[in-house]
Parts: structure tokens; C-alpha cells; sequence
DNA sequence: ACTTATATTGGCACTCAGTGCCATAATTGC
DNA sequence: GCAATTATGGCACTGAGTGCCAATATAAGT
């Protein structure tokens, strides 16, 4: 009845539109998909985002500028499809091994294992993550992926929690996405080779320290 | 040289491309300004944000689509020049009264005092923010709004301190606005009128029991 | 292998945001 | 009132994004 808008490559890749087991048509799209990226982040690390149009990644992947949207939704999902995995990177992490903590305990390692994912192969990671931030709509776009899935991990950490908490989960669940931003764009900006674990650990002191003066005490007095 | 774009209207109100004192060149823009931010402001309201088109709010404001790209530089600028002056307010009270306390101090109370501004203004506070809210690209460009005078707190905060805590200072900064962001959110979804300076409260309580339970000591064992 | 059904492709034309250019109309200073 | 500015709005353009449709490539059936 919704009828999905049916876009190609990623979704046919993951979900397989149709189920051939090793089809033809499977590994065309999704060498087509890995050929619009590249050419996409080549140009817009030569050129800059904005200086380069759909149609010259489109001539470059060698495919027309129409095949193009339907495997990229928006000229930016051609920097993003790499990069948004950060999201699915967290929620897998907290899956899988949250409940034996507090939630900024596990929050924590959750950021530290994404650092390490991303320190695995920086240099490509770096590249990206220059480019996001050299473009202003593009660090837009990244914030608002990072708030996207903000939602799912306190979804995760919710469970078997008091209700109640929600916002307050919410509020952590932003903060360390916060220094996770912060720390990846000191580390993008920093010469001095430094790891992404580093910084997002230096991030994580910073908010740690947060409290430190913060206990005058009666700011709660009034309650509402 | 640098021939700036020549914006008119809320540049000329404040820095006056002419002198005049009490024009009526000056009068008409303002009016005119309003006027377009009014309409916008309506339709978005009603229709909703993508719906529509800059050409409907000229007509609805009686004017050009051509004038009023003169007046605001994009479509997003109709909402946000009544919201972006949340920045000012933040950095306007820190520079004047942030020396007397800690950072994350100084912080919770600038948050609070644009909590207090927002609450004297709560009905068009809440249909801005609800417009912001509802509509994706507004809240990317929100957000950006945001992380722009990030900056600007965290060289007003930095002054008299060690240049090397820039990174910390600009991590609790980032989880401050985060936490000002999840409050404004919550206010605007939330029935029960209470005011924006008790979600932030709320919100601040968030940030400071991060630490909490992060007292694993050897997280800082092997420093890089 | 040949044919049919289906999915992909790319071309065309459209909408809308945003911008440069220029003639016209309004405002200001004299 | 007149001349110099300055705002205005119309026109045409670029670039992103979308619907439609005919041509083509792949998959499936015989």
C-alpha cells in the first residue's frame, strides 16, 4: 500500500528488491553505487561540494544524472552513504553488550568503539570528515543524522529503565554525541596524527568534569 | 573592496547603509520586513514549511519574490530572524557577567537566562519552535545556528584561561547547548505548559550526573 | 536459444530555490 | 523642483530534485 520509493543499489544490496542469489544485475548496481560515491568524494575534495554539480559526478561515474538520483536521494547522501553507518556502528555496539552499565558508562564505550572503527581505515575517514566539515550544508546534514539517531540509542537505553528517565537519557545521549562531534572535529582539524579514540576519551573527561563546580546546591529548590 | 552583498533591511536597521535618522526609507523596510517574516511565519504555520513556496509569501506579503530575497538571503532566514537571536542573548550575558564562577557554571546560568527570555515570550516561542521542529531542514539549520556562536561562548569563556583547555571548554559548550536543545524540544511537544527554564533546569541535572557512575579510574591509563 | 515479463536506464520537461542584470519608480539631498 | 541614490520588480538564468515514458538490459519460462 505505501508503496517505498523504491530507490536502487543500498536498499537492493541489503534487502535484495528481488532475490536473485548472485544476479547480475545485483553486482552491476552495486558497482555502479561504489563508482558514483567515488567519483562524487574525488570531486568534492578537488573542487569543493559546492563548485561540483550532480551532472559532472554523473558524466565522471559514467551514468546519466537521472541514475544517479535514483541510487543517491540527494547530492549529499553521495558523501553520507559512508558516512552514516556511524549511527548503526552505536546502536549495534549498545545492543549487543549495554545492560552492564549505567547508560554514560556505556555510552562511553560505545563512542570509544566507534573512535576505534574509525581509527581502523583514518585515512579515509579523515577525507570524509574534512569535507563534511568544510561544507557548511554538509556538517548540517551530519548534525542532524547524529540528532536522527540520537533518538534510537536512548530507544536502547531505555530498556528496563523507569520511563521517567526518558528525557533525561535523551539529554546524556546528546551530550555524547556532542563531544563525539567536538572530538571529531579536532581531530580532523589537528596535524599531530593523534587517534579518534584520543580525542573522543579527552571529550568524555571534559563532560565528566561537568559537575565538578555545579554543586550549589539549592538550584533546585524551586521545583517547577 | 570586499563589496559586501548588500543586504537590506535588518542589516540597514541596525548598521543604517544611510544615515537617514528617522527615514521613511527606513520606516518602509522595516515595515516591509515584518511583513514578509509575518506572512511566512503564517503560512508556514499553516501549510507547513516545504509547502510553501517564496512566491506565496511575497504575494501574501504584498511584495516581489525578488524583493524578498533581498531582504532575506534564503527562505530558512524568514523563520530564523526572529530565532537567531538566542546566540546574542547567550553571549551578550556571558561577556558581561561570566568571570565570577566555572565554566559549566556560567553556562547553566546563561541557559537559564534565555530560558527566562523565551518564557516572556512563550506563544511565539513555541510556534517558531514548533515550526523548527516539524520541519527537518529547519532543525539542520538550527542546529548550525547553534553550533555557529559555539565558538563565539567558547572564546568569551576562554578568556583569562589556559588556551589549552580550548578543546574541554568547547566540549562542555557543545553538551550545554545539546541540553538546551533537548529542553526546547521537549517544551514544544510537551502539553503541560511548563516553562522552558524548567527543562532546562531538568536538562542541566542531565549534564551534571554524567560522571556519576564514570569513576572506572583507569580509562586514562595509557594516555597516547 | 528464444520469447515474455520485469526492472533499469536515460532523456525530456517540469517545479522551486536562489542570483545577476537592468529598466523603472520611489526617496533623499540640494 | 531637480539631480543623485537607492529600492523595486520583472526577466532570464543555473542547479537540485522529480514525474513520465520510451528504449534497453536482465531474469524467468518454455
Amino acid at each position: 500500500m505505501t508503496e517505498e520509493p523504491k530507490q536502487i543499489g543500498k536498499a537492493a544490496a541489503r534487502t535484495s528488491i528481488q532475490d536473485s542469489p548472485g544476479g547480475k544485475r545485483e553486482r552491476n548496481q552495486k558497482k555502479l553505487r561504489d563508482r558514483i560515491s567515488a567519483a562524487g568524494i574525488r570531486l568534492f575534495s578537488e573542487k569543493g561540494f559546492d563548485a561540483t554539480t550532480v551532472s559532472e559526478i554523473a558524466a565522471a561515474a559514467g551514468t546519466s544524472r537521472r541514475t544517479l538520483f535514483r541510487y543517491f536521494p540527494s547530492k549529499d547522501d553521495v558523501v553520507f552513504d559512508w558516512l552514516d553507518e556511524q549511527g548503526d556502528i552505536i546502536c549495534e555496539y549498545l545492543t549487543s553488550r549495554a545492560r552492564d552499565s549505567s547508560a554514560t558508562h556505556a555510552l562511553r564505550r560505545a563512542m570509544l568503539h566507534l573512535a576505534d572503527c574509525l581509527d581502523a581505515d583514518s585515512a579515509r575517514a579523515s577525507q570524509l570528515t574534512r569535507i563534511v566539515y568544510d561544507t557548511p550544508s554538509l556538517s548540517r546534514r551530519y548534525q542532524a543524522e547524529n540528532s536522527r539517531w540520537e533518538g534510537e540509542v536512548t530507544e536502547i537505553l531505555l530498556r528496563g529503565q523507569a520511563k521517567k528517565q526518558a528525557f533525561l537519557l535523551r539529554v546524556q545521549v546528546a551530550a555524547a554525541t556532542a563531544g563525539l562531534v567536538c572530538a571529531m572535529r579536532a581531530w580532523a582539524a589537528d596535524e599531530s596524527n593523534l587517534s579518534v579514540r584520543h580525542w573522543v576519551r579527552k571529550g568524555f573527561r571534559a563532560l565528566n568534569d561537568f559537575s565538578e563546580i555545579e554543586r550549589d546546591g539549592r538550584s533546585m529548590s524551586k521545583k517547577k
